[in-house]
DNA sequence: TCGGCAAGCCAC
DNA sequence: AAACGTGGCTTGCCGA
């Protein structure tokens, strides 16, 4: 596929260099010295030698580590140095990776940025986006989201967002076949409000907000093949607490439990592991005798079949989108895959059947091969840029 | 000057 | 010691 036509509209307004340059100023200041607001090692050393802030934690270079969860604990306490360092990193990342790197790659002929899609870039079949990846333009915060509203349809054109609703949550109560899971999504139902009433106790429609953020970190935990560190870590807890939600997920749900017993052990017999449409991901070192090697290659394994057979059915759904849009006389063109996402750019009269025919092409991508064992939900939502569409 | 690595952070 | 899956890009840093 040849992606096309995305334009980067005019350079975004908002984020000067002297903005950049008026926190640096503010953040030597509040060191006390001059040095690298760039450099983790530097900011370590000030942080944590000169200053003799506690909760500090070496890394294997034997490096201060100074990332934005260690400086939000530090600014939670009340420092102003780690808080100003996360502004300045917010606006440098933007600035630099989006901003400015984003306008070089608009092609003199079309106005537009072309990115490249790698088919075997991922070793779960996803694509990768690269030069510039267009996968990860933010999305999250609030001066994130003007970056993605850069992006615009041309004149009597609208961009149109179409996203898979949990697919990956889908596709684990579709091959873990767990009852609780699979009533939630055919009725409809908020997945993470669910969970957490199957978890914790409860109606889904009147669950404490706290508990459904509880339940969500755990659902995506499970995808990526849980630790009670990492939920920890995650969710800000003590790692016992996360231990217990783990251990009372698991009761709830013993299909899963079994199902990622049957992964790893299918994965350790056979070195591969296989998408619902038969696809096989290698893990050789899932036998390594180095058991942090052979750990990280049972999550990758658990992970794959699920994130795998997402990809499969987008590629699908993909590869039939061209003849199916042209059959119906629409003129939309696919611009852009996201993982669980596809963009076009339709003509503004065009929208609605537009909407129809992706959604149709799109939520049943993984038949005739694969019937899947609860319903496919797509998203659709136009505008005439890509944050106002999403 | 160029390359690779580490740290950090953007997305799904 | 590290500790939740898949990627890519930028800066700092160091050595060839």
């Amino acid at each position: 596929m040849r992606p096309r036509l995305l334009v980067l509209d005019e350079p975004t307004e908002g984020i000067q260099p002297s903005i950049i340059k008026q926190i640096g100023v503010a953040i030597q200041k509040l060191a006390g010295r001059e040095f690298n607001v760039g450099s983790p090692k530097q900011l370590g050393e000030i942080l944590f030698d000169e200053m003799g802030l506690s909760g500090g934690k070496k890394g294997k270079t034997g490096a201060w580590g100074t990332d934005s969860n260690v400086l939000e604990t530090l600014a939670a306490q009340g420092h102003d140095l780690p808080a100003r360092v996360l502004d300045w990193r917010q606006i440098q990342k933007l600035k630099s990776t989006y901003t400015d790197a984003l306008q070089t790659y608009v092609n003199p002929r079309t106005g537009r940025i072309h990115t490249s899609f790698a088919m075997t870039g991922a070793s779960t079949g996803r694509l990768a986006s690269s030069d510039p990846n267009l996968q990860n333009i933010p999305i999250r915060t609030e001066e994130g989201r003007k970056l993605r509203g850069a992006f615009v349809a041309p004149e009597g054109s609208l961009l149109l967002s179409c996203d898979y609703s949990q697919i990956e949550l889908r596709l684990l109560a579709h091959v873990a076949d767990v009852p609780e899971l699979k009533r939630a999504f055919a009725e409809g139902l908020d997945i993470h409000a669910a969970t957490a009433a199957l978890v914790f106790g409860g109606e889904a429609e009147t669950i404490d907000p706290a508990l459904r953020r509880k339940a969500k970190a755990i659902n995506f935990g499970i995808i990526y093949g849980i630790s009670a560190f990492g939920l920890a870590r995650n969710l800000g807890i003590e790692r016992s607490e996360a231990a217990d939600y783990i251990k009372t997920y698991f009761e709830r749900f013993p299909g899963i439990r079994d199902y990622m017993d049957a992964t790893k052990a299918f994965a350790r017999e056979h070195g591969y592991v296989e998408t619902v449409f038969g696809r096989r991901a290698h893990y050789p070192e899932i036998r390594s005798s180095n058991p942090q090697v052979r750990a990280f290659n049972e999550r990758a394994a658990i992970n794959a079949p699920i994130q795998g057979s997402a990809a499969d059915i987008i590629r699908r759904a993909m590869v039939r989108m061209e003849d199916a849009l042209a059959q119906s006389h629409l003129s939309a063109k696919m611009l852009l895959q996201v993982h669980d996402e596809l963009i076009f750019e339709a003509p503004d009269d065009q929208v609605e059947p537009t909407i129809a025919v992706v959604r149709e092409i799109m939520e049943n991508a993984a038949m005739p091969a694969v019937s899947m064992a609860v319903p496919l939900q797509v998203d659709a939502a136009a505008a005439d840029n890509w944050d106002e569409a999403h």
